[in-house]
DNA sequence: CTGTTAGCGCCTTCAT
DNA sequence: ATGAAGGCGCTAACAG
């Protein structure tokens, strides 16, 4: 079934009926019902392969991810598929997995299927020189989004949050708690965990003079038991924090679990604050204190800069998100 | 850039460049190469409109999930996508949220985007007649394939788990253990569900005459709060149970939190099962005994089955996994 | 307001 | 082994 059948049926042309379908204003209201009729009737809906093949254009995102079964990036799915389709937009979903050196190739894949634009979750795209300048280069034949990540360039836009200031304030806090002792999780070296790691460093140098003790611990085995073990090594050689930062409430969890098995007790002996506020800090107990990334804001805040893209306007390439600290039970100021 | 910039260039015709890029063999090596030279060169990639114009398939398969921000949703999305990647078919994401009244709505959009296949995850939409109708009715113009959902009919393919029969097993193990006061907690209304209800009811009606107690609660609201509140409030009426089965670890883990909060020790006092393996069990403390329901096989069962049907054979309509209890420290034999 | 027609880029059948 | 040409279904420019 084809608008030829439509035509046929309702004896109009195929324009007429072309318009129709796309509520062109110049139709009579007469002819637009009998042919809206016909198309209800027979379930009409039109081909979009050759509509795609005239506009070049089938309302399509691709998004990019590591993988969704990260609890993060799955958020940013869920937010990012819903308000587009709100929009008229399909989702094309392109998983790359931790692995960001073949990037050309998912990308290639995107572009082959003529995405309108390319949602990229995760700031660890952004890592090598040779990405950037791919991604630089693919936006100059369609609007590319960054979440959680920077990277100046025409067609190029960014959201991310600003995780330098979030994790200093999380040292400063815990410093005028009362603790000497601080070490920072993270398992990345993506740009945002970078960020992170140098918010803490920079707060830590302040203090240092002040007797404080600092360290940080890249947990690049992504398994619990590996991590635990880090810990456990780890308090054992010299260090034993009283103090955690952790880039995301995932190893919060970690360093929480390692807290109960070894019967330190929380916040008093050990304050531990998480990144993310997902639902691993509101499920634990004690409840995680956390950075709250505002993946929403960050999502919903892209969509709008694309549909503004879209429209013809020129948004800011770069928006950055202030931080928020959410007080639960694992840190207390 | 179309076949025709690449004919010019190789001076061949629009036809034999057709030829190279879908492998056909009736061309001579020292064209092939010629051609895909100048293809690599200029990085040319076929336009899938027009491709999928006369082929009318896009190597595509429709995603319908609830809300991939859900972990045991995120896992299977997961999986899907990367054997369907491996595969040659891309993945198009269709949230329907957890209304599944609209489900035609969801099914039309899939269809209108020529998606060769639709992959429904989670049995919820098969919960009403008018779906089931409506699935058995899209079966009729592409293959369709339910995870975790039951439905026979031509065209439409299962996987599943069997839920009666594990949630039987734990209740018999649970009674076993000495536990006499047996509550399970589950939050929806899916066939999946219902399984899991069933077999708790069957297993503590077969031990009603020993002195068994055993209720189930059924959780709408998904927020912890209310979860958390709802088993307070049960708690204090009358029935404070030894063992608790859940639908899914989420719920677990709040139980979980709930034993805590109240100086509950586990696993002597309360026993708790959990369910689907997830992440939640591993990160949490104590660890959650929970049931896996091997998503992994199931999806990568689904995606041969999907292969299979497309390489014009006729696999199983129905496949069912069997359980398998992973004993971790909140409840042991 | 409506109809006619030329593409959009590719695949495929039919000639050669 | 290769080329020419029709057709896939739709949109938009042009003509009436």
């Amino acid at each position: 079934m084809n608008i030829y059948d439509i035509a046929n049926r309702a004896n109009v042309s195929i324009a007429t009926v072309s318009r129709v379908i796309n509520n062109s204003p110049k139709v009579s209201e007469k002819t637009r019902k009998k042919v809206l009729d016909i198309v209800n009737e027979l379930g009409f809906t039109p081909n979009v392969f050759a509509r795609g093949l005239g506009l070049n254009t089938m309302k399509t995102i691709g998004i990019l991810c590591s993988d969704p079964s990260d609890i993060y990036v799955a958020g940013a799915l869920s937010c990012f598929e819903k308000m587009l389709r709100k929009n008229g937009y399909d989702s094309l979903l392109c998983c790359s997995g931790y692995d960001t050196k073949n990037l050309k190739k998912y990308i290639d894949i995107l572009i082959s299927k003529s995405v309108d634009a390319v949602i990229m979750i995760g700031s660890k795209y952004i890592s090598s020189r040779d990405n950037k300048n791919l991604i630089k280069n693919t936006a100059k034949s369609l609007p590319i989004f960054l979440i959680n990540g920077s990277l100046k360039g025409e067609n190029i836009y960014c959201a991310y949050y600003d995780d330098f200031n979030a994790t200093k304030k999380c040292t400063d806090m815990l410093y005028e708690a009362g603790k000497r002792k601080l070490l920072f999780l993270y398992n990345s070296t993506s740009q945002s965990a970078k960020r992170k790691l140098d918010g803490f460093m920079k707060g830590c140098k302040e203090y240092k003079h002040s007797g404080i003790l600092f360290t940080s611990l890249l947990c690049t085995e992504n398994d619990i038991e590996s991590i635990l073990s880090a810990l456990f090594k780890f308090g054992k050689e010299n260090f034993i924090p009283d103090g955690i930062i952790a880039s995301d409430d995932f190893l919060a969890m970690i360093a929480l679990k390692f807290a109960k098995q070894n019967n330190i007790s929380l916040p008093e002996d050990l304050s531990i604050i998480g990144y993310d506020n997902s639902i691993f800090s509101k499920v634990s107990y004690p409840e995680l204190t956390t950075v709250d990334s505002r993946l929403f804001d960050l999502c919903s805040h892209s969509v709008n800069t694309l549909l503004e893209v879209f429209g013809g306007q020129s948004p800011e390439n770069i928006t950055v998100f202030e931080p928020m600290i959410i007080e639960r039970d694992t840190f207390r100021t």
